[in-house]
DNA sequence: TGTATTTGACCCAC
DNA sequence: GTGGGTCAAATACA
């Protein structure tokens, strides 16, 4: 590390400061009852995200996240589906199609992007939908694993503006999945056939020096508030565009998750 | 041929 | 009754 650029041995000084603040996180929401002398989930997000942005600007990639990304998750007593699940199995509703209940309140996150994100989970699309007042349809994805592993992650993904593009991802359950490679890993990537890959590690078993990421930048994303209650009809929120794109890049975006919402991040 | 996507139908919360 | 979330048959694709 000796010979490296000061800005880049600054910029990894940086991540192991933003790695050590993700590591107390993680032990806080491991364990929110250990230490009262830990600085607090809010602090220690601050944190990191303030440590992504000091990265960002030693390799001059365009810092975006101090203004256009904001950033908060919650990780809220998932509104139980157990008991619907539970309900369903017993019931021959279940067996019918198209039976569910609606989501009215559950574990989300949003985020919004100028491009689908790419998140390192598999997803497959399962339906779109035409949403009332929004100009563009809403996509639907569910975790690939969903049978094989019984994973419930869903998320939705829509176009909610035009000037600039903006798309929407709403996560929406947990990953119960097993990743493998992928597990320790938090990845800032938002991949698109526009914007490559922004990767960080923070695999605590890898050697600093290896940590990495490419140059290339990422396109702005905003990490919005999460709510509690996810209002069942988001109608008025989005700015309706005269244009009507066909080709949906949506469909083309399949994989990922972004770790920073509530899943998955810290081995669940 | 296996897997992923599309899309109309179904069901239920509101 | 309506709109949103999901299912599953049909279709596309590698």
């Amino acid at each position: 590390m000796e010979n490296l650029p000061s800005d880049r041995r600054k910029a990894i000084e940086e991540l192991e400061r933003g790695r050590d603040f993700a590591s107390q996180l993680r032990r806080l929401v491991l364990n929110p009852a250990g230490d009262v002398t830990t600085p607090s989930a809010r602090d220690l997000a601050d944190e990191v995200v303030t440590s992504f942005s000091n990265t960002l600007l030693l390799l001059n990639l365009p810092s975006h996240d101090s203004q256009t990304q904001q950033y908060s998750s919650c990780v809220l007593p998932a509104k139980s589906d157990d008991s619907e699940d539970s309900c369903k199995s017993t019931s021959a509703v279940r067996e019918r199609r198209g039976s569910y209940k609606r989501r009215r309140t559950s574990q989300s996150s949003e985020i919004d992007s100028e491009a689908p994100i790419d998140d390192g989970h598999a997803w497959r699309k399962y339906g779109q939908k035409n949403i009332m007042n929004a100009p563009y349809p809403r996509n639907y994805f569910r975790c690939t694993h969903r049978y094989d592993q019984g994973c419930q992650a869903t998320k939705q993904v829509q176009r909610i503006q035009e000037k600039p593009v903006l798309y929407r991802t709403t996560y929406y359950g947990q990953h119960t999945c097993n990743r493998n490679s992928l597990n320790n890993e938090i990845l800032l990537d938002a991949n698109s056939p526009s914007h490559p890959s922004l990767f960080i590690s923070f695999d605590n078993n890898l050697p600093t020096d290896q940590a990495f990421f490419s140059s290339s930048p990422s396109p702005p994303m905003t990490i919005t508030q999460c709510k509690e209650e996810i209002p069942s009809s988001s109608s008025g929120d989005y700015v309706v565009s005269p244009e009507s794109d066909d080709k949906d890049p949506i469909s083309d975006m399949l994989c990922g998750d972004f770790v920073f919402g509530p899943f998955d991040c810290f081995d669940g």
